[in-house]
RNA sequence: GCACCAGUAGCUCAGUGGAUAGAGCAAUGGCCUCCGGAGCCAUGUGCGGAGGUUCGAUUCCUCUCUGGUGCACCA
């Protein structure tokens, strides 16, 4: 619609240049002021007149149009009203196709996700929570959009941490303490650690020495090791199941420990590896960078390293178009070195392939989170309470629910899910507990009472079949009006989604679409006797709800049909 | 000290060069014998500051203030 009224006015202003028509095409439509709104003030540019003349000019060219009912100038404004019969039936076309918001942007192409990536050996907070989610989120949106996508959990298995558990389980620990309390106990021993590291300072001598015994292969450093870990995943993967979210690979730095002297090798190779306070590193002074160290001066490998090798086993075995990693913005200097690295190293792939998505920090009463200080919380806390409260609002407002918990295991999770996804990633979080279990106005469960909503009006309706054969006439109130717009946003919302890698925009438009379904519900009626008012009205809440459906799955919420 | 990020309503936040800058929360008042009141409607204050570019700046540039984060043997 848009492109038939700027092809209209380029009719008019023979010596339109291209951008001038792209221009117009951008600006969006105000509704209150018309359908479609364009500003004269570029054109004032190609034809050197005052825009407001150029607007009355073009104006009295245009004349009559078929699918137009007024064209209205406003100052240096002009307003195009599409007549609403036409323009309604366009949208609710479009809008009844099964893959309705899909594209086949990305098809042929393989996009990695590094995220999650939680450190073994610890809880799984809060703050774990956020790549978790919005990772998997920008998961669903690729896929949508027709790409291959490889879900990487990159977890922290390897590393100068372990030498520090190690140590701390021979001094301080006990093989029935760890069976018994688990990812607890292995976490009391790690503070403990730092504690008495604090006292003396050659356990830290110790502890990475012991990681060097992990890199030579040490039998007793990799069975405690492999022990520790295990205990963990066991842990993680309870969460993962909570949230219903899945993994391709789980493959950890420890997965790529081998490759790391290939990676050494290569940096070498390329005449970039210097030697700095016994470590080696690659000198990035010349990129106002501070230097990527590559190995350690006790010979070991570090992040960088892991990193380093995993982008390579990843270009040769996913050959992705792009890469992302999903981590907290603190990192954001870790990653521009390593991307830098590998862009040196000659492949020119690296700076459009190689995408950092950071992350702004979480704390909790205006504190850093801090396992130490116990100013923390664990994901796992959150989801349970999360789901408790919404099961105690169940048995209020619904106690006839059918499967109660299956229904407040999603709103719950719901809830903390879209309260994370709602805005800018990079925006800092401060938890607050009421703040999150507040289900009113903008929040996952307000999106999923609508959508619990519009199922409940089509079960309703006996005998109705959503149809392309509706009297198109009847959708033409400003509520219904202002719903079809806010839906036929979709398809951009989607990939503007993509191309920002922000989830929240799906979800703004999650609410905007439910905001603007319950005014259409409290302004027209839809279970009315006549037949093809009732048809057309259904239809539209037929749409409503798979399309709320639809965006809800891209955050990875599921929208259960009563609650 | 240097670098990066953020600063919009009492609070949490949208606003990607265009018209009178928008939502939710909190507060107050209202909602039809009728489709789910986790809903709908009404009522107020605001772009940290100073310059610059532009016909037009919350948006782009420079300086400045405030807060957060990072700056090699942790990840």
């Amino acid at each position: 619609m848009k492109t038939k009224i700027a092809k209209l006015i380029a009719a008019q202003v023979p010596d339109l240049t291209e951008s001038d028509i792209e221009g117009l095409m951008e600006i969006p439509p105000k509704p209150e002021l018309g359908d479609f709104a364009f500003p004269c003030f570029r054109l004032a540019k190609t034809m050197r007149k005052a825009p407001q003349v150029i607007a009355s000019e073009v104006a009295a060219a245009i004349g009559d149009v078929d699918f137009l009912s007024e064209i209205k100038v406003e100052g240096a404004y002009l307003n195009f009203f599409v007549k609403k019969d036409t323009f309604v039936e366009g949208l609710v076309k479009e809008m009844l196709a099964d893959d309705y918001g899909s594209s086949k942007e990305g098809e042929g192409k393989t996009i990695c996700i590094d995220y999650s990536s939680p450190n073994v050996a610890k809880n799984f907070h809060v703050g774990h929570l956020r790549t978790t989610i919005i990772g998997n989120s920008l998961y669903k949106i690729h896929e949508k959009l027709g790409y291959h996508v490889e879900r990487i959990n990159h977890i922290g298995d390897w590393g100068t941490q372990f030498g520090k558990l190690i140590v701390a389980y021979k001094n301080w620990g006990s093989e029935e303490a760890v069976k018994k309390e688990g990812v607890a106990e292995l976490m009391r021993l790690y503070v403990k650690f730092h504690d008495e590291a604090e006292k003396d300072p050659s356990l830290n001598d110790e502890a990475r020495s012991w990681f060097a015994r992990m890199e030579q292969g040490d039998e007793e450093a990799l069975s405690i090791w492999q022990w520790f870990k295990d205990i963990s995943l066991e842990e993680f993967m309870k969460t993962y199941k909570l949230l219903g979210i899945e993994f391709d690979h789980f493959t950890g730095e420890s997965f790529y420990r081998n490759m790391t002297d290939d990676v050494i090798k290569r940096i070498s190779d390329a005449g970039l590896l210097t030697e700095s306070d016994g470590a080696k590193i690659v000198d990035l002074s010349a990129y106002d960078m501070a230097p990527c160290l590559i190995v350690k001066n006790d010979g070991s490998s570090i992040y960088a390293t892991r990193d380093l090798a995993a982008i390579f086993y990843r270009k040769e075995n996913y050959n992705f178009t792009k890469c992302l990693y999903v981590t907290g913005q603190e990192q954001k200097l870790h990653f521009a070195q390593v991307f830098k690295v590998i862009e040196l190293l000659g492949n020119e792939w690296a700076p459009e392939a190689l995408v950092h998505i950071p992350y702004g920090l979480v704390s909790l009463s205006g504190e850093k989170l801090s396992t130490r200080s116990g100013n923390i919380i664990y994901a796992e806390d959150i989801l349970l309470e999360a789901i408790s409260k919404i099961k105690e609002i169940i048995e209020e407002k619904n106690p006839d629910l059918p499967n109660k918990d299956e229904v407040a295991r999603q709103v719950g999770v719901g809830a903390v899910l879209f309260n994370d996804l709602y805005n800018q990633r990079i925006k800092d979080v401060s938890f607050k507990w009421d703040k999150l279990l507040n289900f009113a106005g903008e929040t996952g469960p307000y999106v999923q009472y609508t959508h619990a909503r519009c199922a409940s009006i089509l079960r309703g309706l006996e005998g109705f079949t959503p149809s392309e054969d509706i009297d198109y006439s009847v959708l033409t109130t400003p509520a219904a009006v202002d719903l079809l717009k806010e839906i036929s946003r979709f398809p951009k919302v989607v990939s503007d989604a993509a191309e920002r890698y922000e989830p929240f925009v799906v979800a703004r438009f999650a609410v905007d679409v439910a905001q603007a379904f319950n005014k259409f519900y409290d302004a027209d009626r839809i279970n009315v006797e006549d037949e093809s008012v009732r048809n057309a009205r259904a239809t539209l809440v037929h749409i409503t709800r798979k399309t709320i459906n639809d965006a809800m799955a891209l955050l990875g919420i599921e929208c259960p049909d009563q609650m």
